[in-house]
DNA sequence: ACCAAAGTTCAATTTAGTTTGAACAAACTC
DNA sequence: GAGTTTGTTCAAACTAAATTGAACTTTGGT
């Protein structure tokens, strides 16, 4: 509807589409929804902080999406709520150094995995102990061996990461 | 119908199943389709190689699932064909060093990424130095170039990450 | 205390991505 | 060279996950 009118306030330039592209490409390879980098790349692009209600009417995305998405980009602590005295309504900017994005990304979706992952192996392990026939026993408890090993460089991994990517 | 006859050769004991989980999550982590990660599970856990046959039967997964799968696996480098002499059907092994696994990775997933991340950013280099306005100008080029500096960071993380992960 | 504005929740819908299976091609057998 | 076995392809069916939107809660203003 207000599609049809004048070009209003709300629609997006072709620089902002061109940014929240790059930037729905980029969490996709995360394996993040498509909204949190529309979100986060309106927001990177904007010069003044944005409400929800901005978000929903600029990206044409629902209150619901809006809010979850939001939530989680605050859990990642790749946005910050901007306190603005006298308003109610909240407004949020973006985070914008690597190493604070990269940290939450690593916190909240990277490690809760390699834990759990971890925890698996060990059952695994325990029960590959239990195995009767010797031959098989050994090449199972060969081969969880290997996975430990993997988990290990993994956790070596992240503090490196975090650390390189804090320039 | 071979579920209701005895307990044939074909079903994962319970260990099998549980190794195959262990890389059920795994590759979802990484974004693959589960099959990838039932695949691989299955050879990495056998002390034979497999033939594709082999994994249709035992993973009740279609042909397609598993020559797509394979074909998958084999570009990420993360399987190798045996060659059998004799044989006519093809057997596969599972690559266990974590370094090829992860080079594989980057190779096909990661680079190609990056890559058409960066060809984006320069375009839109170019389209925000058009800007008429010379604060949103300034503004533009301040958030693009930390776009380009971020790229840059990643692009320095995956050697790294890949001698760190090659022990 | 009521009303309006802001934000959240979640069941239902939609969408993107995976898996299937039937048709096809290639390779070997007799 | 007809038939069988092995593997591939891809449109259609299915599934998991994201998005919507309506009902609800919370907050602040009068």
């Amino acid at each position: 509807m207000e599609d049809l009118l004048n070009g209003d306030q709300y629609e997006l330039d072709p620089l902002e589409r061109q940014v929240v592209a790059v930037f729905v490409d980029g969490v996709r390879v995360l394996g993040l929804p498509r909204s949190i980098g529309e979100i986060y790349g309106l927001l990177f692009i904007s010069q003044t902080a944005l409400s929800l209600d901005d978000l929903v009417q600029r990206l044409h995305i629902s209150k619901g999406s809006a809010s979850q998405g939001l939530r989680m980009l605050k859990s990642l602590g790749a946005v910050r709520e901007v306190e603005s005295g006298t308003e109610r309504r909240t407004y949020y900017e973006p985070a914008i150094e690597l190493k604070r994005l990269a940290g939450g990304f690593i916190r909240e979706q990277v490690r809760p995995h390699l834990e759990s992952g971890k925890a698996k192996i060990n059952r695994l392990s325990e029960n590959a102990r239990e195995i009767g026939d010797p031959d098989r026993r050994k090449f199972l408890s060969e081969r969880v061996e290997r996975l430990e090993t993997w988990m290990r460089s993994s956790g070596r991994v992240l503090p490196v990461l975090q650390k390189l990517l804090g320039q």
